[in-house]
DNA sequence: CTGAAAGCGCTTACAG
DNA sequence: CTGAAAGCGCTTACAG
């Protein structure tokens, strides 16, 4: 059995190309770096020894020296989320096209794991922060400074008086839900993500206000924003109020979560229950039926938020009020009129 | 207008604490490490110091003695792909538990952008690397070395020796080809990822293999692996080639776009076009029909790629062979026998 | 246009 | 059990 180690022989310093161009150190960080002024002669002699040496760059001395690490942080709550992989990917094109280095951290959506994560970028000394906090985040102003340029996405938190970037929930949850209403849904379950997180409450507030605008009843339910987790919750409404017709999804694994229980329950979409999701996904378009869903903007949304780091990174001021991407509703084919089937208690209905 | 810029106070050092509880840095640092002996006395007041002034340990200072950074690299090429996405959380529990950062890199799947981000991952002297090669790479061992512990995940790379971690792609891919193979099906599209990626490779020869022994016809299409890829590609072998009945999809995307394929072209899954996947995803338990698929071991495979870059860190010895992670086939209901439609040619049915 | 000196924050030998 | 000294690789003033 062949077996292979860790090897690494001492890598070559600034201090070998120099001995090795026959010049000082500093001329070399100047030729690598394009600044100040280098004869051209100087300039190719070192650019041939980094070569011949096999030089490549210590990024810890330079930040040692910068105080200040090239790297932003992207802490988020779970990676496997479709809309977080999506953020991360927006994020990370505006920032390698200036140079800055993305870190991903990931907090499982817990407080505790949340405040470790940050320690540890923290401990890079990076040039600025994006966050998504964890539901019951216990983080403050004062845990962000420190941080330079903080921003949050998607989620905000109350007391953390920092710039973020938001979609128009409320609105866009207002208009789903009238879509439901208007196709004659008068009991229609809102299952939505942790009770307390910002996404929740604005999302919660839409729904409820269009609801009670046309004198129908809220049923709302909680869940920690994940499939399984929606697969449950949904069937447990379904279960407890008589008569439902439609479903409202909080993101894409929620969404996929109530299709789920639905046909645990042998229902069928839309003839039995109407449904609109909140965050697109691909599979969404071509489902039969296609899936009704407000598509958020992520990639907008990643870009402004990148955008924003870098402002402050520039010391330029950013506006501390939520910047707001607005969402728009993809009218598919989730959506008919209440059938009579809405009259029969679903247990009847299972097997 | 409320304005924010960025702010950034020095921050307390070693030395900073030192003073301030009346001892050494040195000794401060053999607290915070918690090596060598310190009485009780002073590791108290050190700790309070530490509190009082709002140390925070910078990591560069730290990488920087140390000659290595506690950082391991996972470089891929969309984190968009929910398969490194779920990748990238196995393999970030497994190393946090060690007190490793993992930094996600992306190549785009491109074979510049990869050796830049290679480049860039290598200033910060990491302690490993994972690394799920570009399709066209030019990465050679020599590039790895200076990485101390390089391991390829999911996909390897001709000519690079390093220790890889891959599914059993030919044996799980002849399995799902003979299940479409039993129900009767002879004309089976295989829409396959890019021609040179040994993905690919490994699994077009599952699958010939399989269709030969059954004195069928091999129909093979390459594809960007992506869902809007595959949507085509679907469709251009429809036409070009008459009488197909099923089809095999390379990864979820791919069947993805398989599935927006046939809608496209009016034909029903299962009914006109039987599909087996390779790469579950949620969505596809519940899709009516659900999807059967090969699942890859996903999790399995980043805890164990995540386990040999520790062993080579740890300078154990590990093997250089492919480490083989067996994928399992989940029979579900996307499979029946070919129907009459077969006979007539896609474009009748077409609208 | 180029170089000698100093220091970023930390930890590793080496002395007490 | 604790401290003075040196140095990791780089870049920033400061001189020539």
């Amino acid at each position: 059995m062949a077996t292979l180690t860790g090897g690494g022989e001492p890598s070559a310093t600034v201090k070998t190309v120099a001995a090795h161009a026959g010049v000082s150190a500093q001329t070399v960080s100047r030729v690598l770096r394009g600044t100040g002024y280098v004869s051209e002669e100087t300039r190719t002699k070192v650019l041939a020894a980094v070569t011949a040496v096999g030089y490549h760059p210590n990024a810890v001395g330079r930040s040692l020296r910068a105080a200040r690490t090239p790297m932003v942080g992207l802490l988020i709550t779970d990676i496997t989320n479709p809309f977080y992989a999506s953020l991360h990917k927006a994020v990370e094109a505006v920032f390698r096209e200036r140079g800055l280095t993305l870190m991903l951290l990931n907090s499982d959506d817990d407080r505790d794991t949340e405040r470790q994560q940050l320690e540890l970028l923290r401990s890079y000394r990076p040039s600025g922060l994006l966050l998504a906090p964890a539901v019951h985040s216990s983080l403050t102003t004062d845990d962000l400074a420190g941080f330079g340029a903080a921003v949050l996405v998607s989620r905000t938190l109350r007391g953390l008086s920092v710039p973020s970037v938001v979609t128009n929930e409320p609105e866009a949850m207002g208009e789903a839900t009238r879509t439901l209403l208007d196709a004659g849904h008068r009991r229609i379950a809102a299952v939505l993500g942790p009770q307390d997180a910002s996404t929740t409450v604005r999302r919660e507030a839409g729904y409820r206000e269009a609801v009670l605008a046309a004198g129908a009843e809220p049923l709302v339910c909680y869940t920690d924003q994940t499939g399984p987790g929606a697969r449950t919750a949904i069937r447990h409404v379904l279960h407890t109020h008589a008569g439902i017709t439609a479903a409202l999804g909080f993101n894409a694994p929620v969404t996929e979560g109530i299709l789920a229980g639905l046909r645990d329950e042998g229902l069928r979409c839309p003839q039995d229950v109407s449904l609109v999701g909140f965050t697109d996904a691909p599979w969404m378009a071509f489902y039969p039926p296609p899936i009704t869903v407000v598509r958020q903007p992520v990639e907008a949304m990643g870009r402004l938020a990148a955008q924003l780091v870098l402002d402050m990174v520039d010391g330029k001021p950013v506006a501390a009020e939520p910047h707001v991407v607005p969402g728009t509703l993809l009218r598919r084919e989730s959506v008919v009129a209440p059938s009579s089937r809405s009259l029969t208690s679903p247990s009847s209905t299972q097997r």
